[in-house]
DNA sequence: CGATCTTGCAGAAACCGTTCTTCTGAGGCG
DNA sequence: CGCCTCAGAAGAACGGTTTCTGCAAGATCG
């Protein structure tokens, strides 16, 4: 039993192979007798036409890249897990919904992959400065939309991406409010834009508030590490009474170490940490989180590139700004009994 | 500048379209010296080969489906969704090494995207029963690999399990152990293999220790349901004295049910449920949990799959039974609190 | 020294749907 | 009645690669 061709319908409908074509694709001036019937003949026959065929003639796959950028073997890391699966997942739903579907692509995929598969354009997650496969993909002329802003002057089409230095102002003043005095940064080690913007945001408003900065830095990419740097954050004798964690385990690490130093949390550290996990609502005691709304910025991110893929919309770069979102949660508040110092501005959260 | 084709190629280094075929893929009676001038004129016309025409030619894409059924819009639901991400991380690792890209594909993908893709087979997460995108790709004979049992009679080449029944039965020993006297279960309304195998396994269980069964079932593709189904379980009169929950959430739910009830974890009530999330590392307190072990199963489904597609290895079905891991911690122990890790009971050593 | 093999490469078919161009009537219009 | 237009449909080119077949020229052998 082969599988039926344009020819095989063609041949049963008694027709020529372009008005299959046409009567199968809406095109050519043909009378509505004529599409019914090749429609009903194809049916019969099972047509499916072939993908491969269609692409070699039309130039498109239908076929969009989703590129991470990985540390090691793994195509994304520990830290950028439950991120990277929620962005995925809204990106699979918005380019299903525009007739695309996605691939999965490691930027250090092995080259022949890259080579092998006909992309019409590809989304790529924090790319890195230079990366060779974005240059190239570019250099060809594919369209490229990143997910975070591109490091170095990687001349993508279009990204997306959170306003990262308001998120950290926003996070530094939530926690003075509920009366911190010394905020402490988790931070990392690693080049990239998020971590850069995070960090030089924090420094910037110690400055401003006159604050001493008190952070750790470790390699984000490492999973112990964390549980580490948490450690020694909290063992410094500056100890901080607040912490910022800027990535997703630092909540159970630091939970953790606090409670290897007998702190209590809220009442004797304020904890906040970036992370799309919903444990956070389960611990002990819940943790207030900064979501950077992974699903908003897929979505955005497929659309931009479908966009591009299909001449709509300006032809030039688009940088589109997504608002993040901190969900409050017990560990960044004073208890109510307890007595707490005036914030030191507005009104404290009731 | 227009794309170099192979003719190109033949055109500039005075050779035949062939020949450069031939002494780009290492094919052919070529001499070495042809072989290598080949070579560098196709790297200096920055030569690709279309992907779309050796997929036309050869049949192969390099593209594998990965396919989850989907409950409403998402790809895939919130109690899989540890899992899943796991899975596919794991099989996009395997599938990369060999040299093929992942393509995610919802099974409730608009029928064009479908067509639009050519596949060298699918790996296919929890089909359902009769699930009609399977049942047409296995009749077009395209290799179909399931994770999870196939319902019904879908024809799949291969399936990759756990062995649930024993994963169920090892965890209600490990409870009877620790001191649980009535043990509860929750779980799902749904019909899928998993549900029920561990389901009748409880229930077996108890009918020969001669426990009477204490359970609540909900639908586990509510991600509020669960906290309800929790809170019930707990209200019974016949409250259970130790929980197994089936689904990746019911941890996080009946940890805060039992509070709601003044009960303490462990001491008051034992808890266990099956999740691949790290978080339940760090709740207090930590709570022991079953794991599937997504990263074997992602990477065994891709390793069948393309032996299937590579027509390596048995022409016939092959079934792949996986062990779980049961990752003790404080909430389902008694005394002391020690960490271990140990699979439940081996089918060998009885 | 002719027959057979091997080497090095070229030509052309095949893959299969889409699209561009052309052809044929039929009907409208002057 | 002849010219023009246009609906309707057919034919052929096209896209880029792989692969099968073929052909000369030199090497080997009996």
């Amino acid at each position: 039993m082969e599988r039926a061709g344009i020819r095989d319908v063609a041949a049963a409908a008694g027709v020529s192979i372009t008005t299959v074509s046409d009567a199968l694709n809406g095109k050519g001036r043909l009378p509505d007798a004529t599409r019914r019937h090749v429609r009903e003949v194809a049916d019969r026959l099972g047509y499916r036409p072939s993908a491969a065929a269609r692409t070699l003639r039309t130039g498109r796959s239908g076929l969009i890249g989703l590129t991470v950028t990985t540390y090691g073997e793994e195509p994304f890391t520990f830290t950028e897990f439950a991120y990277f699966a929620e962005m995925a997942r809204a990106a699979t739903s918005a380019a299903l919904a525009r007739g695309y579907a996605l691939v999965i692509l490691p930027a250090s995929s092995r080259h022949d992959v890259w080579g092998n598969v006909a992309l019409d354009g590809t989304v790529v997650v924090d790319p890195s400065d230079q990366d060779p496969v974005v240059t190239e993909l570019v250099r060809q002329g594919v369209p490229v939309v990143s997910d975070g802003r591109p490091a170095g002057s990687l001349p993508v089409h279009a990204w997306v991406d959170n306003d990262h230095e308001e998120a950290v102002l926003g996070i530094l003043d939530h926690l003075a409010e509920a009366g911190a005095r010394r905020i402490g940064l988790l931070t990392g080690t690693t080049t990239d834009t998020y971590t850069r913007l995070s960090t030089t945001a924090y420094l910037e408003w110690c400055e401003r508030v006159g604050q001493e900065p008190v952070y750790e830095a470790y390699p984000a990419h490492d999973p112990c590490a964390g549980a580490v740097a948490a450690d020694r954050l909290l063992a410094r004798p500056d100890r901080p009474d607040a912490v910022y964690g800027l990535f997703d385990p630092n909540g159970t690490d630091l939970l953790a170490a606090a409670r290897r130093y007998g702190l209590r949390v809220p009442d004797d550290l304020l904890l906040v940490c970036c992370s799309e996990s919903a444990g956070y609502a389960g611990t002990d005691p819940p943790i207030t989180t900064l979501s950077l709304q992974p699903r908003r910025i897929g979505t955005a991110v497929v659309q931009l590139l479908i966009d591009a893929i299909e001449g709509i919309g300006p032809a030039h770069p688009v940088q589109q700004v997504m608002p993040t979102e901190l969900i409050v949660r017990a560990s960044s508040q004073r208890r109510t009994h307890r007595t707490t110092v005036s914030p030191p501005r507005g009104p404290s959260h009731g």
